[in-house]
This record gives C-alpha cells, sequence and structure tokens, in this order.
DNA sequence: TCCAATAGTTACTGATCTGTACATATATCA
DNA sequence: TGATATATGTACAGATCAGTAACTATTGGA
C-alpha cells in the first residue's frame, strides 16, 4: 500500500469539501464518503483544521497549475495570456461541478485574518496576483500592478457571479473588459 | 413592548451572524449574545432557516438603500452616480466591522442554487443589477447591460479581495478600471 | 380588575460534532 | 517466519446541534 492513504484522503476531503462546505462536512461523512477510517484520518492528521489546510494546499497547486498552462496554451504573447485567463475561466464555469472559488468559501466560513485557513486563502491569491503581475510587466503596460490587480478584480468578480448565478456569460463580460482595459494601458 | 421582539431578534442576529458564520452560530449562541430567549424565536421562526431569511431579507433593504442612497449623494449624473458605487464600497470597506458580502458568504455556505439561502442571495444581486443598469440605461452607453454587469463584476471583485486582504485599495483600484469602462462605452 | 398575548425559565430529546481508546488486521521487508 | 508500520472496526467521551414541552412572568388594553 504504497500509493500513500494520506494524499488519497487529500484528495477525496478536497472534493466532498468543495461539494459541501467546511463546517457542513463532518469527519464522519468523510469516512462515508471517503472510506478511509476515522483512525486513520486522525493518525495523518491531528484535527480537521490542519487536513483543511492540506486541502487548500493541493487546491493552491492543481489550480495554479491548471489556470496557468490554460493561459500558456491559449494565449502566445503576454498580452494574449492575459485575456486567455478568461476563456480559462468560461471553461471551469461551464464544468457540471463547479461552485465557486474554494478559497473565497474557505474565507467565508473563517473569517479572521488571522486564522490559519483564512491565511491560506490569501496565499493562495497573492502568489495568482504574481503570476498575473509578471505577465503584465512582459506586455509592457504602463503600471503593471494597478492592470493586474484590475484583471483579478474582475476574475473574482466573474467567479463569484458564475455561483450566484444571475448572469449568462461573467466569463465572456469580463474579458471584453479585461480587452478594454489592457489596451488602454497600453497607449 | 410594541417595539417588535421579533425586528430586535432579527437585527441583531444579522450583526451575529455576518460576524461569526451561518453554520458556525448556533441557536444557543444567538440567545446567549442577544438575550432573546429560545422560546421566543421559535414562536417568531419555525426554524434557524426561516431566521436567516428574514435576516437576509433585512440586510437587502438596509444594504440596497445605502448604497443607492450614497451613490445619489455622492453623484449627481448617472455617469458619476456609477462611479460614486466604488467611493461607497471603499467607505464600507474601511469599516472596522467589515467582513465581506453576507451574500456572497451565504451562497458560500449553502450552495445547491435550489437551496431557499441561496436563491435569496441571488435575488439580492439581481435587484442590484436592476439599479446600476438603469443608471447605465440613463447615462446613454452603448450596450447598457454589459457595461451595468462589467461594473458589478468590478464591485463583486472589490468585496472579495478587500476581505481577503492581499490588495491595498481595491475600491479605487475598482473606481479607475470603471472610469475606463465607461469612456469607452460612451464613444 | 381581568383577559389575552407575548415573553421568559428550565429542562429535555435525539442527533451530530470533534476527537480518542483499544484491540485487531494487513502489508512490506529482512 | 518475524518485526514493524500502517490500516481497520467499534465503541465511546463530552460538547454542541436544532428544536420542543410545560410552566411562569410580564405586559397592554378593555
Amino acid at each position: 500500500m504504497r500509493p500513500n492513504k494520506r494524499d488519497e484522503l487529500v484528495q477525496k476531503a478536497l472534493i466532498i469539501f468543495y461539494r459541501n462546505g467546511f463546517h457542513a462536512t463532518g469527519m464522519d461523512m468523510l469516512v462515508a464518503e471517503t472510506g478511509i477510517s476515522k483512525t486513520s484520518m486522525y493518525k495523518h492528521f491531528r484535527t480537521k483544521e490542519d487536513l483543511i489546510l492540506a486541502v487548500l494546499r493541493l487546491r493552491d497547486e492543481l489550480f495554479r497549475n491548471w489556470m496557468v498552462r490554460r493561459m500558456e496554451e491559449i494565449g502566445k504573447t503576454p498580452k494574449e495570456q492575459l485575456i486567455a485567463m478568461f476563456d480559462a475561466l468560461g471553461e471551469w464555469f461551464s464544468k457540471p461541478e463547479y461552485r465557486g472559488c474554494m478559497f473565497i468559501k474557505a474565507s467565508a466560513e473563517y473569517q479572521e485574518a488571522e486564522h490559519p485557513i483564512h491565511a491560506q486563502a490569501a496565499t493562495h491569491k497573492k502568489l495568482l496576483y504574481g503570476h498575473v503581475l509578471k505577465l503584465a510587466e512582459n506586455a509592457n503596460v504602463t503600471d503593471p500592478g494597478t492592470l493586474a490587480r484590475q484583471l483579478l478584480l474582475l476574475k473574482e468578480g466573474a467567479i463569484v457571479t458564475a455561483h450566484l448565478g444571475h448572469s449568462k456569460n461573467p466569463a465572456g463580460d469580463a474579458q471584453r473588459a479585461a480587452k478594454i482595459l489592457i489596451d488602454a494601458a497600453l497607449s
């Protein structure tokens, strides 16, 4: 049984927490849905919070890898890659299992900035900002920091709006806005 | 005791749910922090869910009234009022008790679109869209629907980002982006 | 003063929560 | 085969969860 039970737990817990929320998911539900015994879980993680932190670390890795890869596949130049972020978002939103951003939800359930789970969610956003900032710099825009933050505002807004479901095509709306902002920053 | 106990409960529960989250706030905590007996609570509301729905209705009323009023106080023309939305957001973010948008958090804890709490959150966003759409129409922009949705993407993004706290001035970034989008929609 | 509505107190149910104790099974490697 | 690590099953502790029952106190209006 070398293929780690710990990793299996984190992967399965990720899906369940994403679908069901953090407080609303009890350890007994994890036992029932993963088939992994509670004793094993508590051997790998001292507390539920530790498990959630491991889940968020995995999610951060998976999500950023996926997002960066899609942006590079769709766009060639830095400017195209920035615009491609919203194509990738559109793909994500159209998946049937889409339920919004796990980090926004984590920060909604663990609100205090000092809480480790909240802090981990903030770290994810910071790391993504780093990537977008680099692209904005390479696109030679005036004030790349501002443009990067503005594009990410559109991204977060689209994520929330896609989950709240009162808009038909938030990724498309965001992308059209992004193009205008990028062009304005290039002149 | 004409000044309704029911209203008092909803007002106090609003503050507690906003600060503490929905699942994380038990009825016993509400009893302890409001001083209202559990029997009274369950005389006014059949379930915790019913209480939450009443809280969200109040929040919708208070928030939209406040936002519309501030926009009208700060901006004269429809265009100025659209831009003023982000001044109002900045005021909100700087309040010490700021904890993000209650409706985003509600939809994060009650994820299924069919859930009454989720639906109520979506309704709030729809109502706000109606107001912004009317302003965009009165500002005589081309495609007011798209502009209204894009401005609201910036708004939701700023709200999330202000709560996740990795950005210094999300309302300012959003406002500068909003001005560019509005000007582009006017030409 | 009496009625009726609204409030509170206390104690409870049964379920579920996180986390643990303890004894047993299984798999790998020497 | 035997040692060690890792997994399991079951049962539990103690707290908390939403919601209820039965009874009492307070209030406003007629």
